[in-house]
Formats: structure tokens, sequence, C-alpha cells
RNA sequence: GGCGCGGUGGCAGAGUGGUUAUGCAGCGGACUGCAACUCCGUGUACGCCGGUUCGAUUCCGACCCGCGCCUCCA
């Protein structure tokens, strides 16, 4: 049994998928128009796992996560570049997609774009017309919160409350203050799409449920995303949704709590973000990757330098029992993680992925103890649960000796003339020699370790 | 004002009504020419105050503190 945290519910229910032969999970992806930041990627990675963890419980998942390819601030971006608004959004999905290739995090099914779905967006608010909850206001077509009974029911509030506490200003043109924009009109200067309501573009929630309905169903499983998307992306999602196909919209609604800077959201807004581009040169890709996995996704995680270092050295001790001490052990082939593995108990519920990594740690201990005959289904156990992770998937020898090989200075083949040099020293019995050597290396950043097999190097 | 989340040992971070989280760091030992790696051992942890209980970090209530959403945001 699979446990997840509902946010409809608010609390951990049992996953009983709509149909067990077709799990259907959509995240919601980024808009393109800048670089993604580390916040960005937590619902990539988290929800990466969770559709290696479905893959590995049901024969078919079906995974979507878009790309809002079209929003004001893309517009905005693109003036400010004088760049054309499709050469700005392809490179920087282009970007997304490498940095999070980068996190180990799998490519989903289906990458819908929502400049590709304008028409079946149109489709959709043209149902919603005709079903009276939407109307056509001074160019805009709304969708109005009233016409919905339950309205608010993912968010955990009513209209009333939404009145009491509202920030914003109230467009003239609305009948209800909570009703949102579903279609806006396009000046001459903006993207637009020739519409029943005239030249304009669609509002922010549209594309999704649009999305959903093309690629997945009236009604799917789980749909992923930030805590801060419940109100309003969310809630209006479902408002369409329900309300355009007389059906529920999606059972399990998953939502990942936030980074944290110093205590603080990261967020766009308030600039203190820090940039997974800009932080793939100082760290591999898997350390930022094993640093999201570290705390449970609903938890707030503080990011900083410490966390990521810690990161760091508990994944080397991983990848220290996968490289052994010294002796060539090929993995079990054909190994299957059985199903009251602690790694998959673990993640079955609701993804606690920070005892999952416990339970690595546990794998690699017994490796590390193990007689020789016994360490290929050991280190075929420790790459299963890993992989579940999108952990471990470097090469051992690989991972130490790539570290920082940027600015030591050092080629690999001159490190490895020096531990040649030493080897020779240590076995003419001149160890002054020898750990003058070791010293330079040292101090270059580079770590020896002799083993049986004879001596190999790391970088820090 | 409305709604919600959290406070765990030096740090990070799970979890549980009674017995070990785990990792990193530290300390002692084994191994090693010396190291490193590994192994073995090692920590008076659960915000405050009441209540329930034979027993609470874990359940209930109040309080203090921190954070989030209610606006674009993962």
């Amino acid at each position: 049994m699979l446990k997840l945290h509902n946010t409809l519910t608010g609390r951990k229910d049992d996953f009983i998928p709509l149909d067990p032969d077709r799990i259907t999970l959509y995240v919601c992806g980024p808009t393109v128009y800048n670089y993604v930041h580390i916040g960005n990627a937590r619902p990539v990675v988290v929800f990466d796992v969770l559709y290696r963890l479905l893959r590995r419980l049901y024969p078919q998942v079906v995974y979507a996560r878009n790309i809002t390819d079209i929003d004001d601030k893309i517009i905005k971006a693109a003036a400010d570049n004088g760049e054309e608004i499709s050469a700005l959004t392809a490179r920087f999905t282009t970007a997304f997609e490498e940095d999070m290739g980068r996190l180990n995090a799998l490519p989903p099914t289906v990458v819908p774009k929502a400049t590709d779905h304008i028409g079946d967006m149109l489709t959709m608010i043209e149902t919603l017309i005709a079903k009276g909850h939407a109307y056509q206001a001074d160019g805009h077509v709304l969708f109005a919160v009233e016409s919905m009974p339950d309205y608010g029911k993912l968010s955990g509030r009513n209209l009333e409350d939404m009145l009491a506490g509202a920030r914003v200003e109230v467009a003239d043109y609305k009948r209800h203050p909570g009703d949102f924009v579903l279609w806006k009109p396009s000046s001459d200067d903006q993207p637009g799409w020739e519409s029943p309501w005239g030249r304009g573009r669609p509002g922010w929630h549209i594309e999704c449920s649009a999305m959903i309905h093309k690629h997945l169903g009236d009604v799917i499983d789980i749909h992923g995303g930030g805590q801060d998307l419940i109100f309003p992306h969310h809630e209006n999602e479902i408002a369409q949704g329900c309300c355009a196909h007389g059906t529920d919209y999606v059972r399990y609604w998953m939502h990942n709590g936030y980074i944290n800077i110093d205590g603080e959201k990261m967020s766009k807004s308030l600039g203190n973000f820090r940039l997974v581009r800009e932080l793939l040169k100082e760290y591999p890709g898997e350390v930022l990757r094993f640093a999201l996995l570290s705390s449970h996704y609903r938890s707030p995680l503080n990011f900083s330098a410490e966390v990521l270092d810690q990161a760091g050295k508990s994944l080397d001790g991983l990848y220290y029992a996968l490289l052994g001490r010294g002796e060539q052990v090929e993995p079990d082939a054909g190994y299957r993680l059985p199903e009251d593995h602690p790694v998959l108990l673990a993640l079955r519920d609701d993804l606690n992925t920070a005892e999952a990594i416990s339970a690595l740690h546990a794998v690699a201990a017994k490796l590390n103890k193990a007689e020789l005959p016994e360490k290929p289904a050991i280190k075929a156990e420790l790459l299963a649960g890993a992989e579940l992770l999108g952990l471990l998937e470097s090469d051992p020898v690989a991972w130490f000796q790539n570290q920082g090989s940027a600015d030591d200075g050092l080629a690999n083949d001159e490190i490895d003339a020096l531990v040649a040099e030493r080897t020779a020293a240590k076995k003419a019995r001149d160890f002054a020699r020898a750990d003058q050597i070791r010293d330079q290396l040292k101090d270059a950043g580079i770590q020896l370790e002799d083993t049986r097999e004879g001596t190999r190097w790391s970088r820090d």
C-alpha cells in the first residue's frame, strides 16, 4: 500500500488509483522567462521520486509536466531583452531541461506547452460559458466563483474569508471579487490569438486544466506542485476542471514545502534565490538532489552551504561503499528490490525520503562489512534502492576523481605519475619521500588511500 | 482579521505511548610504515506549563516563539 498526504483531506490517505493499469500524474512546471532557482527544483526532484516509485508499483504511469510559455512575465522579459518571445521561451525551456537532467530527474512522459494548447483552452472556456460558470466582461472572460458551491475546498477557505483578507484591488468588471480571468484581451504589441471574444491570451490557470484534460483525462490520480500554488492556482484549476466536465478533477493533491534562506521563503519576488545553474558550478547535481531529498518534502528546507557540504559528505559515504576496499565486485544482474525492503517501505509512506536514505546507509554498512561472496547481491541492493531515489548514478571512481577538477591545477595523469612515484618510494621503504608526495598532493586537494589492490586518489 | 504548518542531541533530520533513528562533526580503540578508507565503541535530544496514563518527546488543552498562504511565486 502506498500512502500519500492529500491536501484535499489534510491527511495521509491510502492511494487508490482510478485505474491501476494507468496511473496519471501531473506536476506544475516552470514559467520559462528565467533560469530556475533551487526552490523551483524541489518539486521536480520530489515528484521525480514519486514517478520512480509509481513506476516500480504500477505497470504504466503517465507523467505530465507543463511548460508555461505564455505569461505576462514572459512578455515583459522578452521586451526588456528586445528578444522574440518564442526565442526566449525556447532558450529557457532548454536550460530548464538541462538543469533538471543534471539533478537526475527523469524526463516526464509528456511535456505539454501552453502555446500548443490554445485551442483546447478556448474549447474549455466555451464550455464553461455555456454551462453558466463563466461570463464576458470588458473584453475578458471570467470564471464566476459563486457558480461553484464548494469553491475553496482545497485551500480551506470560503468566499467571505477571502473578502475579509483581500489585499488586491478588485477590477470593477468582476461580478465577485474572487472571480478570475480565463481569457484576457491583448493589445497590438502583445502576443494574442483570435477567439470568440476577440484577440487575446489565456489567463494563468486554464492551461493546466486544458492540458490535463487533453493528455491525462477528465479525472487524474495525482497533481503536484509547490505549496504556494494551493491558492489561487490549484483552487482555480479545480473550479475549471470540475465545472467544465461535471466530474471530480484530481483525486490526490500533493504539495511540497518551501526552500528557505535564513528562515525566509526563497522566492523570485524576494530576490533571495539561488539559481540551480549557479549551484551546479560548485556542486555536483547529485549533491543538490541529495540535499533536496534529505528532509521530508512537505517540511521547509533551510538551504545553506552547510546543508550542501553535509549532503556531499553523506553521499561520499555511500559511494565509498560502492567503491569498496580495492576488490572488484560486479552487482548481481536482475536484482529486484523486495516489496518489504526498508527503502520501499519508507517511500511508500508518503515519500519518506529521509528514512529511505537512512535505509540506504544501512545497506552500505552491510556492504562494507560483507564477505566477498556476499558483496555482489548487497551491491545490487544498494544500487536498486538508490535508483528509486535517483542517487548513486555516477561511476564511483569518477565520482571521487572529477570533483573540483577545474581548480586544483593537476591533471589526472600528473596525479597518477606522482602516485606511482610514491608507490615506488614506499616499496623502497623511503617513507619520507612517500609522505612528501602525499603532502604535496594533499595541498593540491588530492586525498590518497592505500588499498590491497593499490593506491587510489580522490579530489576533495 | 481568516486559514494552516512547525519548534528533536554540536549541526542536519526521521520517528515513536514504555526498548537504537540515520548522517555529518567530536572522542576512544582496531587496522595502517604513518595516514586515509573501513570496522568496533561512545551522547542526561525531543519549546514552556498543565491534563490523561502505571508510563508522554509521542495523546489532549493553554502559552511562548518561528514560518507560510489569503497577490505573481515551486
